[in-house]
DNA sequence: ACGGTGACGAGAT
DNA sequence: TATCTCGCCACCG
């Protein structure tokens, strides 16, 4: 067990309870922690996710509807075969409905 | 205490 | 529409 910051676990909490075939923008996370501002904190937690964790942050999207271009340099491939798990589909711009799945 | 950093968001150009 | 810049908050050295 490893004594981690609440922020990170708060997060976890909420990430872990996207249901599966949706997705979550990181301001609906923030603001579910109480300030919408928080949106690049929770994107350090889920970035400090250990694998350990069976966090689902393949649903945890930005506001452009997709995975983080910053990041999905490289693993956008496995993100979208998830996605293709969890019965989402992609637009042709590559992004997703954020009003159909979140 | 300070500065740098980061998987973001929204507004401006 | 794409790209840039600024702002926000929390962690690390």
């Amino acid at each position: 067990m490893v004594c981690m910051s609440e922020l990170f676990q708060r997060v976890y909490e909420i990430v872990a309870r996207i249901p599966r075939g949706k997705v979550v923008t990181y301001g609906q996370i923030a603001a579910a922690l109480g300030d919408p501002r928080q949106a690049r904190t929770v994107g350090w937690a889920l970035r400090s996710t250990p694998e350990w964790l069976d966090i689902p942050w393949h649903r945890v999207v930005n506001s452009s509807g997709g995975i983080s271009p910053r990041h999905s340099i490289g693993g956008l491939n496995t993100q979208r075969k998830l996605f293709e798990d969890e019965g989402v589909v992609f637009n042709e711009d590559g992004r997703l409905d954020l009003e159909r799945y979140r």
